[in-house]
DNA sequence: TTGCGCCTTCAAAGCGCTTTGGCTAGCTTT
DNA sequence: AAAGCTAGCCAAAGCGCTTTGAAGGCGCAA
C-alpha cells in the first residue's frame, strides 16, 4: 500500500537495495532480501506498475484491437479467445488492454498502442488472406502473434493456427464418401484467411472426387445464428437443394438446424450437416439426440498458445516457432447418406 | 513520436508552457497555443499516458474483472456488454483493462486494481443478490457502476439495470392469459440478482392468477445452449410436462428449440416459448418463421449507459443517478394457447 | 602494513509528464 | 512617478520506480 521510498525508510535501506532485493538481483545479501520480502508483505507493498513501466519501458501488458463495424458487437468466437488469452496473462503476470475501435480506423489503433507504450505486444485476430496489419506491425516494430495466418507471407511472423484446409478436406471427403454430390458450404467472411483455406480444402475434396463445385451452394458471411438460418432457408428453396451442408461454425449450424426444423426436415437424414466446432463455451455440445458431426479444435487452446508465444517473444526477444494445430474429425449423427439417394448422376 | 522535452526545445518554450498549451490551460497566449498545437501535430507528438498517469494519478482507464470458473469462458452476454462499454470508452478517450481471474480470487483482483492504480474505476458485472463486491469497492474507495443491481442496498451506489421483475411479470401474464397453467422457467444462476427478480415477477404473476408454482418446473444455471437443451429434455420427460416455458436468455431458448425439434414438437403450438432477448449480436433475431415471443432490452444499451455513468463519475466526482430501463414485450409466434388445451385443470 | 578484490549497499540520475510557485514585462492606477 | 495588476512564461519539484556508477567494509595475499 505504501511506496518504495517509505518501505526503504522503514527498513533503513536505500531504495536501490529494496528494489533489487524485490526483483531478485544477485548483489543483495540473502538475509537482507528476506528482511525486505517480509516487510513488503507485512505492509503489503506492491510496486506501482505505471512507475515501473516508465522506468523500464516495459508495460507487462498485451493488447487486443477489437474492430466493430456498424452495430455489430464482439463476436463470440472472439470472446472465447480473449478469455483464454486472459487466463494465460494472469498466470504470467500480464494485464490485457482492450482497444475497441471503429473498423475504419483499426489500423490507427495499432499506431496509438505503439505511441502510448502501454502494451508490450498484441495479438492479431482474424487475419485476412492478405492483411495490412502484418506490414504495419512489422514496421512499427511491435511484437505480435497472429491467431490464424495470412496467405503468402506466413513465414515472416509468428502465428498459431489450425489446419483449416485439412479439416475441411476431411469433412468434405466424409460427405462425399456418404454419397453426397451437392454439398453446400456456409463459410466465414470471404476475405478472411481461414475461410479461404477452408474453401480450398472443400474444393480439393470435390475435385479429387470429380465433382464440380456449384457456386450457388457457397456463401460467406458473419458467423451468426440468424445468418445460418437464413442461408439454410435460401438453400432449401433452391430448385435443386443440397443434400449436405458444411458450416464454418456451430453458431451457423444452430441457425441451420432451426431452419431445418421449420421445414420439418430431419438432420442427418433429409439433410446432412457437418460443422467446424471451436468448442465455444456456451454452444451446443454433445448433449441430447443431436450429436453433430464436426471437425473440432478448441479455439481457446489456440488462444492460449498464442498468448504464451507472445509473452515468450516479449520476454526473450526472439521469434518463436509458429504452431499448426490439427482439428479432429468426429462423426456424429447429423450426417448420413443422402436422402433421397442421389446416386447415378 | 517525440517527448515533451524535445518538443519544447524545438519550440523554444518550456515544458510547462507546452504542457499547458496542449491541455487547454488559460494562462497561455492563443498564438502560442496554436503554434504548439501545430508543432505537436507535425511531429505527431502524443503524451505518454504512463507518465501522465504517474503525474496526475489518473489512468484514463476503466477495468473489468472477469472471473472464470473452472473451464468456462467468458459468456456471450458478457462480451456484448464489454463491446458496448468499449465503444463508449473509445469515444471518451478511455482505455479498458481486462483482468481475467479465477473465480475464487476475484475479490483480490479488485484490491490489485486499486493498488496498481491502473484504473480509475470499474464496472461490476452480474451482481449477486447480496454481493460482497459492493462493500469491498466502497471501502477500497474505487469508483464503480454496477450493471444490474443487488437486492437491498441498491440506493448506496450507482447502477444500470433493466426492470427484470416487471419484464417477467409481463411475460408470465401473457402465457397465463393464453391459458397456460404449467409454466416452466429456465432462469440464470440462482444467486444472481437478476434471476431473483425475474423469479419474483414470475411468482407474482402466478400468484395473482391463483396458480401454484411447481418447483419442479423451475431451474437455474448458466445460460448456455446445451443447458437449454438438456433442461427442456428434462421438462418434456416429466409426467406432467409444462405447456409453456420461460427462458432467461435466447441462448437457452435456442437449446430449448433444438430439444423440441428432436421431440418433433411444434413451438407455439405444442409448447409455448417466451424468452428474454438481450439482443445479442450473434443470436437469433427476427428471421424466418420463428419469431420468438420475447421481452426485449438491448444489453449493449445498458452497458453503454453504465460506461457513461462511470466516466461521468470519475470526471465529475459525484455519484450519478441510477438508471432503470424497461424491457419491451414483443409477441411473436412461439407462444399460443396451450395444446392440448389445459382448461379446467 | 599496504594493496587488491569482493560483497553489499547507496546516492543520484532518469523515465515523461503535471503542477506549484515564481518571475518579468507591460499596463493601468493613483 | 511609484505602486499594483495582469498576462505570459519558466525552473524546478514531484509522481514511484529502475539502474548506473561509486563507495564502504571486509578478508586475504604480499
Amino acid at each position: 500500500m505504501a511506496n518504495l521510498k517509505e518501505l526503504s525508510e522503514i527498513l533503513g535501506l536505500s531504495q536501490t537495495t529494496v528494489s533489487r532485493a524485490l526483483n531478485g538481483y544477485p548483489e543483495v545479501a540473502e538475509r537482507t532480501r528476506k528482511r525486505v520480502a517480509d516487510a513488503a508483505r507485512k505492509h503489503n507493498y506492491t510496486p506501482n506498475p505505471g512507475a515501473r513501466g516508465l522506468a523500464t519501458g516495459k508495460a507487462r501488458t498485451i493488447g487486443h484491437v477489437i474492430p466493430l463495424s456498424g452495430e455489430s458487437m464482439m463476436n463470440p468466437h472472439f470472446s472465447d479467445v480473449i478469455s483464454a488469452v486472459g487466463r494465460v496473462c494472469q498466470q504470467r503476470g500480464y494485464d490485457m488492454l482492450l482497444s475497441v475501435v471503429d473498423e475504419a480506423e483499426h489500423l490507427e489503433a495499432y499506431q496509438k498502442l505503439k505511441a502510448d507504450r502501454r502494451v508490450d505486444g498484441v495479438i492479431v485476430h482474424l487475419p485476412l488472406s492478405d492483411d495490412p496489419r502484418i506490414d504495419l506491425l512489422q514496421t512499427l516494430n511491435i511484437p505480435f502473434v497472429v491467431h490464424g495466418r495470412t496467405l503468402g507471407n506466413e513465414d515472416e511472423y509468428a502465428w498459431v493456427d489450425i489446419d483449416n484446409r485439412h479439416a475441411f478436406l476431411e469433412a468434405t471427403r466424409h460427405l462425399i464418401e456418404l454419397g453426397h454430390r451437392r454439398i453446400a458450404f456456409m463459410n466465414g467472411m470471404a476475405d478472411s484467411a481461414f475461410a479461404h483455406l477452408r474453401r480450398e480444402g472443400y474444393g480439393h475434396a470435390m475435385g479429387e472426387a470429380g465433382l464440380k463445385v456449384d457456386e450457388g451452394l457457397l456463401s460467406n458471411g458473419e458467423m451468426t445464428e440468424p445468418l445460418g438460418h437464413s442461408e439454410m432457408m435460401r438453400l432449401l428453396d433452391l430448385d435443386e437443394p443440397p443434400t449436405a451442408v458444411l458450416c464454418s461454425s456451430t453458431v451457423l449450424a444452430t441457425g441451420a438446424l432451426r431452419a431445418l426444423q421449420e421445414h420439418s426436415l430431419t438432420v442427418g437424414k433429409d439433410v446432412s450437416l457437418v460443422a467446424h466446432d471451436d468448442e465455444l463455451s456456451f454452444m451446443l455440445a454433445d448433449t441430447g439426440d443431436t450429436r453433430m458431426t464436426v471437425v473440432r479444435s478448441a479455439i481457446s487452446k489456440a488462444g492460449a498458445a498464442a498468448a504464451d508465444m507472445l509473452i515468450d517473444m516479449i520476454e526473450e526477444e526472439k521469434v518463436p516457432k509458429s504452431v499448426l494445430l490439427e482439428a479432429q474429425f468426429i462423426k456424429g449423427n447429423t450426417s448420413g447418406p443422402p436422402h433421397p439417394p442421389d446416386v447415378g448422376h
